[in-house]
Parts: C-alpha cells; structure tokens; sequence
RNA sequence: GGCGGUGUAGCUCAGAUGGCUAGAGCAUGCGGUUCAUACCCGCAGUGUCACUGGUUCGAUUCCAGUCACCGCCA
C-alpha cells in the first residue's frame, strides 16, 4: 500500500475495552472482541484504513493484592495473566492491529502528560476525598453498594469514614458541552436507548471527580507529586488515545482519533460516555464518533457468575464446536445491544440448521452437481433468464444491507439478510433440477444455473469472511479460488464476474452435522463427570458459629417429615412462595422464600423437614404455620431443601 | 419514588405515520425431490397482537389507565 493511496483511503479507529488482568477470560471478554474483530475486517474490506485496537488494564488493588498473596510483584503478574487474553484472540482468530498494555511506558508517558496538562490548565485541583473505607480491602465503598450497618460488600467487615487528599477532575464544567455534543451527535451512544439514559445523567449534573489515591500504590505516579497515583479509570481511558499516538505520533492521531468508535459492555457505558469524553472535551478533543454498549449474556438463562460455576470458557467452545460456529453464534443468535442467552443447545442448533444444513448443504450439492453435469469445471456465464436477473438483484440488496447493518452494528442482521440470500440458492436448485436438465440433455439451459450457484457461492463466501474467516476462505478453496494478495475485498466486486473454467475442488464437509441425540448423551455425562464443585473462593470467610445449647433448647424445636402438596405463587413477591404441605396427621400452610431458587414443578411432591411449633407469622398478609428448612451458602446463590434419604412416614420426628 | 422501555404463533423475535386473509426463523405435522451433510423445497397451521376504557367509519398499531417484567436514576 502506497502512502498516497492510504491517504485516499478512510480511517476506521475501533476499540474494545482494554480487560482487567485479574480476570480470567470468559465469554463477555469473547462477545466485544469477536464483535470488534467483525466490524474491523468488514471495513477493512470495503476499503477502509482499520486501526482496530484490544487490550489490558494492569494496575489497581486487585492486581496488587492478588500478587502480593502469590508473592510475586504486580507486574509479574500481569505478565504471567495477559497471556490468557493474547493466547484467547489468537485461537479466536483476532485481527487486532495493536494490542495495549497499561503497564506499558508509551502509556504511563501518556497518561501523566495528560495529567500534567490538564493540572496546568486548573481542570485538576488538589483536594480531599472523603467516603467509606474498608481498612484490610484497602478500598473505598461507594453508599450505594455498601451493606446495611455500613459494612463491605467483599469481606462483610465494618467500614470506616475516611479522608485522604486527592486530585480532582473537573468534569463538572464541562457538562454542557457535552450535553451539546450529544445533541448533534446522535450516533455517539448506542443504541438509542443507552444514548437517552446517558443524556438523562447528564442533566443531573457531574460531580468532580476525585483521581488519585494515596492508599495505592500500584499505579501510574502522579506527576511531581509521588505520595499520589493515578485513579484506575483515568489511566485505563487514556489507553485509546495513547496507541493512537496522542502523545507520540501526532500525525497517527489526527488520522485516527476522528473516526474512534469504542465498543464496550453495557456495564462500563458511564465511564465511556460521562466521564470520557469530559476529559477528552477537557483536552480539547472531540469525543469518539460512537460508543457502542452491547448486552450480556446467561447462560443456559441463569446469570454468569464465579460462584454458581457456570461461566462459560471460550476456550473451551472453540475446543468443542470451532472457532467459526462460536463466532456465529454470538453475533447471530441476539441483536447487538440486546441482552442473550448462551446455550449449548442453542448452539448447536445453530450449528446444524444454519451452517451444515443452509449453508454446508449448498456448497456441497452445487459442487457436486459441477462435478457430476460440468465435469468439475465452472461453466461461464450463459444466458440469464428471469430466475437469475431476480438473484442477481436479490445479490445486490444483500450488499447493500450488509453494508447498512453491520456499518450500523446490527450484526444479527446482517447474517439474516446473507442467509436470505443463500436460502435463495437452495430454492434456486430446486426451481431448476439441474439434475434432470442433465439427463434430458439441456446443457444450454444446465450450465447458466451451475454457473449462478457458483455465483452465489463465491459471494456469500465474501460476504461471510468477516463473520466467520476460516469458513470463507475453505469455500473459496473449495471453489478453486486462490488467495487475494490484499486480503479480500469487496471493493471490486461485480456479480457475474466469474469467467468460467475454473476447476472447483470439492473438498471435506464444512460442518458436520451434530448428531443431537448423541450430542445429548455426551453433554449429560460430561456434566455429570465434571461437577465438581466450583473451587472454593479464594479468601476464605470467617464462620460464624451460634453460641453453645443446652439439648433441651434444641429439642423444644420440633420437627417433623412433610410432603409438599401444592406451590402457590404469592403475587407481591418476589421471594416467597405459599405451600401446602402435608404431615400425615394434618394438612398446613407455610410460607417460604425459596422462590428464587426453586419451580413450583421442582417442589411439588417434595418430602422436605418442617419446624411444626414455630409461632404462627404473616408473610405478605399470608399466614405461615411453620418453616422448612434447608441449606445455603449464606451468600443467596446457593440454596438446598433437607430431605429424608430413604421413605418414611410423613410425620415422622426429626431429632 | 422519578424517568424510560418492553409485553405479538410452542420458543426467539420482526412489523404497522390506524384499514384488504398480522409476519420470519426454530420446533411440529403432511407432501415433493434425490444434486446434497436423513439434506433441500412446498403446504399447513394455531395467535382475544398483556388487560380495561377512549378517539375513529375502523386500532393490535394513536391516547389514558391497570398489571407484569426490565433498564437508568434517587
């Protein structure tokens, strides 16, 4: 590529949020970059200059706890852990231009040039930070996820009111300039309804916000000032605009930095949309074209959490179902912006109804039938009749959506529209029979569908390359189609173009059908094999033990063997459910909060433990004579119901 | 409590500035086909378009209220 014609060429700056080393990485790490990843090949091939950047979030008090307890220092840490992440993109097949890491001096120039500048114009000022801190976390709880009785979220313990000195920022002055900005700029947040919320925030007003920490000490050091480190968050943002060369290669950030697009989870859209562009404003700098926040995902409709276990493992999926069909997945089963639910079901079906049987399928029969009516040749183009003038319009169309939705991050889209088209090729052979022009002799007539089929093939295979690489470029290997020397491009593209005579090269199954049945049995046994408990949580949390009883205190409760009969929904509420239960001599009702974790299908006919002489209550204006019991974690994730190990009357004395 | 959103076929969702028989994919049933990965193609469906009122010749689409769920804020 030849400096003028990059001149020519348009920039795209695309971003994911640079990952927290401490983290392993999981399915949502996955989601943005694989979405990122799309996005960048696809403007690459319509001909944009791409600067699609990935990376890691090194400092903070976890790293630094973390390694402290491993005896190792921060930064070996984070060497030893950002491996994860660069070992994940590989296997997913990342096209990533630059990969940033906080701890790196490109960036900690940056970051404390920034600071410096910024300080120097007043908009960072000296002042002191005031809130709830907990002493052995060494952090600081914001009110709104501190406990009741002010303790901390983490460790359950006590906090104390501190106060320490910081740096502020003044992101308070710039709120109209940035409630301005969003006015013009429709497009920097999406979608729409992230865009109202934020604009919504912002007319509450921001507070100053405090950007340092003396009680820190992994970090990047306030310049000039070195009791003090830069705040997290004000050094992770300034990552965007260090790998673009704010700081060293001014020429590379006014190439860039106007075409910035950030893609980030719905869970950090504040930081990118309030705070961020205030200090972007601040350096007199526009903010990024768009931030776009995307959804999270269950799994398999439970919420993705360390503690359940269930998080999925990339690694893992791509082990068992390829690169290409996770990736297909993930952008084709939700909207962009939507919440999901990943499922190994789901995905397998996906599998086989969209990629072997729509896709695989057609592939396979139309260079079957090139082998069979054309002797393994791609026939030029021939006549065109009405059935091939409406695919080539409906080939059109597709461009045009694909470019519309993906340019507008409507990836799921994008893929319905594709697979309109490559449904219609199927449809397209059964209009046709090419088989039976072939045995009355029609070669006229035969070679143009062949050649159509052909057509179509080798476009949705350019159309797919963004969405699923390794796949396109097996088509195109089976279509006897070679390697481009730029990578493949859409700019050129005509329909029709194929000359004919080509050899095609037939090779092995795209996607094998999974067999669902067998797929079933062996999910099962996996399951049932590798549920192990999750590993206990790292800091261990002190038990709390009752004080000792007399035998007699225990023995006044008393409990007895019941069966639940029926589970009434308690409307008002979230937790609690009304049973009937029954202990044989006598038919009750106890209230109970197990709603969260159990179906009425899963209690009914349950033999459970009951308190049979607790005093009489009202739940939610529903009387409840007695409890049952059962076993949690004490965390609210985990909750399990006490049941006799073999049959017993009901009634029988539990002691 | 405030602001906003959602509620449409068994499932996941699309859609209508109000108007002929309300759509797609998956799943289900039946039929066709054999080039193909028991695949593909066609047909068939079922829906009080959350509930209650209002505007209108006519509303599922507009308005008001109710309920449920979700998001943001407090």
């Amino acid at each position: 590529m030849s400096a003028s014609s990059q001149e020519q060429r348009k920039a795209f700056y695309l971003t994911t949020p640079i990952y927290y080393v401490n983290d392993i990485p999981h399915i949502g790490h996955a989601y943005t970059t694989i979405a990122a990843d799309v996005l960048s090949r696809y403007k690459r091939m319509t001909g944009y200059d791409v600067f699609f950047l990935t990376g890691t979030d090194e400092h903070g008090q976890k790293i630094q706890q973390t390694a402290v307890a491993k005896g190792i220092t921060p930064l070996e840490l984070a060497d030893r852990t950002v491996v994860n992440f660069k070992e994940l993109w590989k296997v997913l097949g990342i096209s990533n231009d630059d990969f940033i890491r906080t701890t790196e001096d490109r960036h900690c120039r940056t970051v404390q040039a920034i600071f410096k500048k910024l300080l120097d114009q007043g908009d960072i000022y000296k002042g002191a930070y005031e809130g709830w801190y907990c002493v052995p976390c060494e952090t600081y709880v914001p009110e709104s996820s501190m406990g009741e009785e002010k303790t901390c979220p983490d460790c359950r313990r006590p906090l104390q009111m501190m106060k320490e000195e910081s740096y502020f920022f003044r992101a308070s002055k710039y709120v109209d300039q940035l409630l301005e900005y969003y006015e013009k700029n429709l497009r920097a947040v999406m979608p729409k309804s992230r865009y109202n919320e934020i604009v919504s925030f912002l007319k509450g007003g921001v507070r100053d916000q405090s950007i340092s920490r003396t009680t820190l000490k992994w970090g990047i050091p306030v310049p000039g000032d070195d009791a003090h480190v830069v705040y997290v968050w004000f050094d992770a943002l300034i990552n965007y605009v260090t790998a673009c060369g704010y700081l060293d290669d001014r020429e590379k950030f006014a190439r860039y930095w106007p075409a910035a697009h950030h893609l980030v989870g719905k869970d950090i859209i504040r930081f990118h949309c309030v705070i961020w562009p205030i200090m972007l404003l601040a350096l007199g700098v526009n903010p990024p074209v768009t931030v776009f926040a995307h959804g999270w995902w269950t799994v398999e409709g439970e919420k993705m959490s360390k503690s359940t276990g269930n998080v999925v493992d990339p690694f893992e999926m791509v082990d068992r179902y390829g690169r290409d069909p996770f990736r297909y997945f993930l952008l084709r089963e939700v909207p962009f912006g939507n919440d999901g639910d990943f499922s190994e079901a789901a995905l397998a079906g996906r599998i086989n109804s969209d990629l072997a049987n729509d896709l695989g399928n057609l592939l396979n029969r139309t260079l079957q039938m090139i082998d069979n009516f054309s002797g393994g040749r791609v026939p030029g183009a021939g006549r065109s009749g009405p059935l091939e003038k409406e695919i080539e319009a409906l080939a059109g169309k597709t461009l045009a959506d694909a470019e519309e939705k993906i340019s507008s991050f409507a990836f799921d889209e994008a893929l319905k529209s594709i697979w309109v088209f490559i449904s219609r090729g199927n449809r397209y052979i059964d209009e046709t029979m090419p088989w039976k022009l072939a045995k009355e002799g029609k070669t006229e007539e035969l070679l143009p569908v062949l050649h159509t089929l052909y057509e179509i093939l080798s476009l949705s295979a350019l159309l797919l390359a963004p969405f699923i690489p390794d796949t396109a470029v097996r088509i195109r290997e089976q279509l006897g189609l070679g390697e481009e020397p730029g990578g493949l491009s859409l700019l050129g593209y005509k329909w029709g173009q194929t000359a004919g005579g080509q050899k095609v090269r037939k090779g092995a199954v795209l996607f094998p059908r999974i067999d669902l049945e067998a797929w079933k049995k062996e999910k099962d046994a996996r399951e049932g094999r590798g549920k192990v408990p999750p590993a206990a949580p790292q800091e261990e949390e002190p038990l709390l033990h009752e004080e000792t009883v007399e035998i007699d205190s225990f023995r006044s409760v008393e409990l007895r063997v019941a069966q639940i009969l029926e589970v009434q929904e308690i409307p008002r509420s979230k937790k609690l459910y009304k049973l009937t239960v029954d202990l044989g001599y006598e038919k009750r009702t106890i209230v109970s909060g197990i709603k969260e974790f159990f179906t009425p299908e899963e209690l009914t006919g349950k033999k459970i433990v009951v308190v049979v002489n607790l005093k009489p209550a009202k739940l939610c204006g529903v009387e409840s004579n007695g409890m049952l019991l059962a076993a949690g974690d004490g965390k609210k994730t985990a909750l399990s119901l006490l049941t006799p190990d073999r049959d017993i009357p009901l009634g029988s004395r539990v002691s």
